[in-house]
DNA sequence: AGGCTATGATTGATCGGCAG
DNA sequence: GCTGCCGATCAATCATAGCC
């Protein structure tokens, strides 16, 4: 997965007190986003963060409330319309519905607890 | 075009520091537990409540100090000596079982 | 007053695990 | 075997708070 030193730093920033854990070492992959194939050759090798556009998240939002689901046919015509990966859709789907469970969560915990209504 | 700046309308970024209590709780938490610093649900609640804050501000501090940390971890020596003289519960072993505590919750 | 660093929140995307 | 979802996390960025 990865090709790192062992629990030795032999010249790095290595600070002589702690030491350095797994956790600390951990680097995700960079986004897949997109096929390098194309776009012609170089170009940006999109491994960054895609921003969407208020259109897009406007649709997307939209589409959420209307379904908080996506059928693969939606996917492929929403993707479409919007000029994302089918991925992109997939998981922009799946944080919103993280997102709304968090929000949900949120809003009840902190009117539960506590005084009467008095 | 650069109407991407839509992100500034979202009114909800008030940030605000969290109270020195609540710092506190949290540093302990993360340098007693340097070896894996990523608390259980539980244990963030107990964090939370301690600290005076939510459960998502918890786990937003922690992901953010895991990634600061890491990033440069020069810059917080200072403060992880600091902590782990106040608290002695790390372990070089992982499996931090560590629970204390309790929560008034049905068990 | 102006600039820079610290810090909380947001979010597109990844990781591991599970279900179909 | 492969695909989608969940829950947690990562990593980059935004915007503000706070110190000099």
């Amino acid at each position: 997965l990865n090709e790192d030193k062992e629990p030795t730093c032999p010249s790095e920033p290595c600070p002589g007190a702690t030491q350095t854990f797994d956790w600390m070492k951990v680097k995700r992959n960079p986004p897949k986003t997109a096929k390098v194939s194309e776009y012609g050759l170089l170009g940006q090798p999109n491994t960054i963060r895609t921003n969407f556009t208020t259109k897009q998240l406007t649709e997307l939002e939209k589409e959420f409330h209307f379904n908080k689901y996506l059928t693969r046919a939606r996917r492929v015509e929403i993707a479409a319309t919007l000029e994302l990966n089918e991925t992109q859709v997939k998981i922009w789907f799946q944080n919103r519905r993280m997102k709304q469970k968090k929000r949900e969560k949120e809003g009840l915990a902190p009117a539960a607890a506590s005084r009467s209504t008095k | 075009v650069m109407i991407l700046r839509s992100r500034f309308l979202d009114a909800r970024r008030k940030r605000r520091n969290f109270s020195k209590q609540a710092t506190e709780v949290l540093n302990e938490y993360f340098y007693s537990h340097l070896s894996n610093p990523y608390p259980s649900e539980e244990a963030k609640e107990e964090l939370a409540k301690k600290g005076g804050i939510t459960v998502s501000q918890v786990s937003n501090w922690f992901g953010n100090k895991r990634i600061r940390y890491k990033k440069n971890m020069g810059k917080f020596q200072e403060e992880a000596n600091i902590y782990a003289a106040k608290t002695a519960v790390d372990a070089t072993n992982v499996v931090a079982q560590g629970n204390q505590a309790n929560s008034p919750s049905t068990p």
